[in-house]
DNA sequence: TATTGTTATACTCTATAACTATA
DNA sequence: TATAGTTATAGAGTATAACAATA
C-alpha cells in the first residue's frame, strides 16, 4: 500500500527547502514595507549593519548580486540617504558602503524584527533540534 | 575569553537561513539559464510539473505573488509556449494553468536538476540527519 | 592581465490601484 | 459582498556587455 502522498522524498524534501526560502526571504520584504524599504534594501542594511562597513565585491557575493547590480542598488540607498560610499585609500579600486545615522537606526529596527521572526520560526522545536538546526544549515552553506 | 565570534546565537541562525534560502533560490536561476528561462518561468513550471494543473490562486500562494505578478508571468510563459490557460466551466471566475509538451519537456528537466542539486546540498550528513531535516523544514513551512 | 566598480540598455519583476466578471 | 483574475502604471530589480581606473 502506498502512504497518503506519491511525493518521492527528494521532491519532498526540495518543495519544503524551497517554500521555507521563500518564507525567509519574504520576511525581508514584510518588515521593510513598513519603513518604506525594498526586501533588497533591506537586506542590504542589515547586511551591513552586522558585518559593519563592507566592501562592494564582498557586498556582490553575500547578495548573490551581479556587481552591476548591486551599484544600482547601492545608487538608490545612497540617494535615500540609508547609506554612504568611501574610497579605500590603500586600494583606490576598492568602494566601502557604510550606514548613515538613519540608515543605522533602520537597520537596527528592521534587522532586530527579522533576527527574531526567524527564530520564532524554529522556536517550537526542541532545544536541540534548534542547535542542530544551525549547525546543519551553517555547514550547507559555508560549505558551497 | 570569547570564543572565536561575538555573533549571537540568534543572529547566527538567521544568517544561516538566509543564506541558505539565497542558494536555494538562486538554484532556479542557474538552471533556468541554461534553458533561457528566468528564475521565476522555471519555479511557475517546476510548480505546475509537480503539482499538475492549478489553478491562478494556488500558485499566486504557492509562488508568493500578488495576483496582477502572477498574471504578468503566467502572461509571458503563454506567449513563449510554455503554458496554457484553461478556464473552469464549474466556477468560471477559475482559470486553470497546464504546461504545454513543451513546457512539460523543460519542466522535467529543470525540476530534475533542481531537485538533485537541492538533495545534493544535504548528501554529506547522515541519513538520520536529512530525514530530520526535510521534517523539521516541513513542519516549519506548514506552520505559518 | 586581473580586479574593482560604474554606466548603459533592454527586459523582467514588483507594488498598487482600478476594473470586469462571476459566485 | 466576496472571490478570481486582468489591465495599467511607475518604479525596482536583473542580465549582459562595454568601459575606466587601479593593482
Amino acid at each position: 500500500m502506498m502512504t497518503q502522498t506519491e511525493i518521492p522524498e527528494a521532491t519532498r524534501l526540495a518543495m519544503a527547502l524551497v517554500g521555507l526560502s521563500h518564507h525567509v526571504l519574504h520576511l525581508f520584504n514584510d518588515v521593510g514595507r513598513g519603513h518604506d524599504l525594498t526586501a533588497q534594501q533591506t537586506e542590504l542594511i542589515c547586511a551591513v549593519i552586522v558585518r559593519g562597513r563592507t566592501r562592494m565585491a564582498d557586498l556582490s557575493k553575500l547578495l548573490h548580486l551581479e556587481k552591476s547590480n548591486l551599484s544600482g542598488l547601492v545608487d538608490r540607498a545612497e540617494q535615500r540617504g540609508l547609506i554612504v560610499r568611501t574610497r579605500d585609500p590603500k586600494d583606490r579600486r576598492a568602494t566601502w558602503v557604510e550606514l548613515t545615522a538613519e540608515g543605522e537606526r533602520l537597520a537596527m529596527r528592521t534587522h532586530g524584527v527579522v533576527t527574531e521572526r526567524l527564530n520564532r520560526l524554529v522556536d517550537q522545536l526542541p532545544a536541540e533540534d534548534q542547535r542542530r538546526l544551525t549547525a546543519v544549515v551553517e555547514q550547507i552553506t559555508t560549505g558551497e
